[in-house]
DNA sequence: CCTATGCATTGAACTAGGACAAGAAATGAT
DNA sequence: ATCATTTCTTGTCCTAGTTCAATGCATAGG
């Protein structure tokens, strides 16, 4: 069960078997069907998860009733509202189970705890947020100065497994067009 | 010199004087006159600047030659290539001052030795890129979710004070709009 | 097997915002 | 004070993308 996170976790063996054990430990395995809220707009989030299994969107809704994701993840990523996590302040978003999931949280006590016993560990996830941010940071730039067309490619490329398992009007609010406009654009791109 | 510093990263006084003493006498004044780079697209970014006094813009130029300004930092604000700095890859950012700048800096090597003498800034250091990432996050929906007006406006509430001090077209590329738009925005608003 | 519900496609009419151009106003260097 | 450069404004025309509505297509549940 640890294996993939271990893998992804310990990359460059900065951790004593022993370390590793622990991290297991505290690790808590849970199982969540399809269409499942894990987190609603108001409340505080309680978990950081790492995907073993399933797909997840993490979405906002604005005053307008206008949805936009946030993220999508799949095996292997974590998934969190980490602001509202680790400040206890309410969140704005929704994250939804779009599969089947299989799970490995971290609660704040647990992370805490976590991080007490093993220090080393605020940087593997001062690495995992930084990497966030950058990727953030790419997405503005792209959803300001490119096209849906090129927004488009720019997701398939990028995510080229997430287009198999996510209804179509998903990827259009993630790349912020309308979901017409986004078929209209993939019909052109099959006649070319 | 180390007042306002020492007020923003000491907040809940979790450090001993020994332990800023030590993060002052680390930290390297510098002097930058306007119009200056501090980083261009290509370099790799040695530095996080800690903004005594001044304005600096962060931006991207994409492959058509367009321009997206990423951020604007102001007293009190860090400004860095995160991604580069702490991975030593050629950043694809232009760091630019807009005024004449007094700045505190850390490089690489004054920030490992720092965190290695005081770990407790590991912690300091994440929050920093913590609420960078949750700032990032809600531009990314205004972005996508609002009108050019409902942005300006959204972006003069926060940042109120960054409009009499940047060009306007800056702020249109902040924004995500042409400059003429913006123009075209502001004299409606005017006018109500 | 049938039917309800959600999903994708297509078309027509509309609009927010862009591109271009030209003039006005501000700023700065000499 | 003057000229040059940059910045801001305004108008016209244009287009990428939206909105709305209709239709066909799957899929899941009884």
């Amino acid at each position: 069960m640890f294996e993939s996170i271990n893998a992804n976790i310990c990359k460059k063996n900065e951790f004593t078997p022993d370390e590793i054990e622990y991290f297991n430990t505290i690790l808590q395995y849970k199982e969540v069907p399809k269409k499942t809220l894990l987190l609603q707009e108001g409340e505080i989030c309680n978990f950081e998860a790492y995907i073993l299994k399933g797909c997840i969107r993490k979405y906002y809704i604005n005053e307008n009733g206008f949805e936009v994701i946030i993220q999508f993840a799949i095996e292997d990523w974590w998934i969190s509202d980490i602001a509202s996590f680790h400040e206890k302040k309410p969140s704005k978003l929704f994250i939804e189970t779009l599969e089947d999931c299989q799970l490995l949280i971290l609660t704040p006590e647990t992370k805490e705890m976590l991080l007490q016993k093993v220090p080393k560990f605020e940087r593997i996830f001062r690495l995992l947020i930084q990497r966030n941010l950058s990727a953030m940071q790419n997405r503005l730039i792209d959803t300001i100065a490119k096209s849906a067309q090129e927004k488009y490619l720019e997701f398939i490329k990028l995510y080229p497994t997430i287009p198999q398992r996510v209804a179509q009007h998903h990827i259009a609010s993630y790349l912020g067009i309308s979901a017409e406009f986004l078929s209209k654009v993939r019909t052109k791109l099959a006649k070319q």
